[in-house]
DNA sequence: AGTGTCTGCCCC
DNA sequence: ATTCTGC
DNA sequence: GCAGAATGGGCAGACACT
């Protein structure tokens, strides 16, 4: 209780000298705690608390606090993703309240979630008959219409004041309902992702930066129409329900989509959304339900595959949590026109625990200088780095950055002078349809 | 007023 | 986002 | 197959410092 009031304190604290207020604060619970229980308050805080629960397990306590089915609860707690309020439901109402539990117009729920496909024909493997339909780079939106209409992102935040023009060519719509879809930079072809982000969560200046980046709203589910809760009916009911419903506007489209129980057709479905500069394809079961904040093979996603450079490693650092010994986390450079090597991007995950601890030895070897927590290491290991695409960088000194690095393999094979340089990046960079 | 640094139930 | 790991 | 953990780039905003 004593920790909640001063976590309470910290978090609310706001405006000039807040930092030093929370500060203080922090400084008076450390005081008045014991050795033990400041290690797990400030692990609470970093986030490091890591004993492997989370919230499936936090599901079957309730269940067995309360003495209710556990099925009842991961479905209530899907619905109102909300463990506490579900808790406390199932603590008031028992069994009886919880299976009342349904999703409703104006709270958010979470998204319906897909997985990576393997290649293009796996949905067709699995479903049979499968729906195809453009995956665009942008940000998942839920819009609630009912006497009002508000417009929530994956993790809840309200951005319905960032999208005025939605808002506007919604309000003609005389349903009440929930979509769901992507919100993309638009302006006659797909604009790259970071443009949308300078738009989506600003709070200032709302109309100049609508004006400086268009979007469409591409909306390809729809989970409540006129006071009834669609999600457990299939995919391709909800499609036909959504296509009745919504008529498209100036800046709101239907998801692109085709049904097919042919691969090449699919291919062909995949090479003409590239081509027309969106990110790929989604491939959906058309019996599916929408399983809010599930992520399962009912859905999936296929992208370009990745590209790859070879790039040397001129940093290491310590990581955190399971990683705090271990030397996992490097920077990779470029060479640059003048032979300079630049560094283009970070990254841990393609290892598995065992090559962190044999690099950790290696990279203790090559090192240089000692920053901290940070080791400047040799210029000699060259590394294979896959990513999705290239972009403009304002903190790389290059000017480029890669998105969605990982490491694909060592290149033990290989010599620094045998790294790709900056011209390489731009090159690449230029050959993609989505730039600005 | 301008710059630097850090944070986010952030977006991907 | 991606990837690896333990169950 | 699933959940959990550890990590990427970049954005606006919030605050600190000068």
């Amino acid at each position: 209780r004593e920790v909640h009031r001063f976590f309470d304190l910290i978090s609310k604290a706001r405006g000039e000298g807040s930092t030093k207020k929370k500060s203080a604060l922090l400084i008076g619970l450390l005081n008045r705690a014991s050795p033990e229980e400041a290690k797990l308050i400030i692990k609470t805080i970093t986030g490091e608390t890591r004993f492997g629960f989370k919230e499936g397990l936090m599901e079957e306590a309730i269940s067995k606090a309360f003495g209710v089915d556990l099925e009842l609860v991961r479905r209530a707690h899907m619905l109102l993703s909300d463990l506490g309020e579900v808790a406390l439901i199932a603590k008031k109402g028992g069994e009886k309240e919880l299976s009342k539990v349904s999703i409703k117009i104006g709270r958010p729920i979470k998204h319906m979630l897909a997985e990576m496909a393997e290649d293009i024909g796996e949905g067709i493997r699995r479903y049979g008959k499968a729906i195809f339909e453009y995956k665009y780079d942008g940000a998942r939106v839920e819009i609630h219409k009912s006497k009002e209409i508000r417009i929530f992102t994956r993790k809840f935040e309200d951005v319905t004041k960032n999208l005025q023009e939605v808002v506007e060519e919604l309000s003609e719509n005389p349903h009440e309902f929930i979509l769901d879809g992507e919100v993309i930079p638009f302006h006659r072809s797909p604009k790259s992702f970071q443009l949308l982000m300078r738009r989506l969560r600003r709070k200032y200046g709302l109309e100049d930066i609508a004006k400086k980046v268009p979007v469409r709203l591409y909306v390809f589910d729809i989970l409540w129409l006129d006071g009834k809760s669609l999600i457990d009916i299939p995919l391709r009911e909800r499609r036909e329900l959504l296509e009745k419903t919504l008529s498209q506007t100036k800046h709101i489209k239907l998801a692109e989509q085709m049904v097919t129980s042919s691969k090449e057709e699919g291919e062909k479905f995949y090479m003409k959304a590239v081509s027309e500069g969106f990110e790929g394809v989604m491939i959906k079961d058309p019996n599916s339900r929408y399983l809010p904040g599930k992520r399962g093979k009912h859905w999936l996603k296929f992208k370009q595959k990745p590209e790859s450079l070879d790039l040397v490693v001129i940093a290491v650092e310590y990581g955190h949590g399971k990683r705090a010994n271990v030397l996992s986390d490097y920077t990779f450079a470029a060479r640059d026109k003048n032979g300079e090597l630049l560094p283009v991007a970070k990254a841990y995950c393609g290892l598995t625990d065992e090559e962190i601890e044999e690099l950790t030895e290696y990279f203790k070897r090559i090192a240089i200088k000692r920053e901290g927590r940070r080791f400047i290491v040799k210029p000699e290991l060259v590394v294979e780095v896959k990513f999705g695409e290239i972009m403009k960088s304002s903190v790389y000194p290059s000017g480029y950055a890669l998105r969605f690095p990982r490491i694909e393999r060592i290149r033990w094979d290989k010599g620094v002078d045998e790294i790709d340089d900056i011209n390489k990046l731009e090159k690449l960079f230029e050959m993609q349809k989505r730039k600005v």
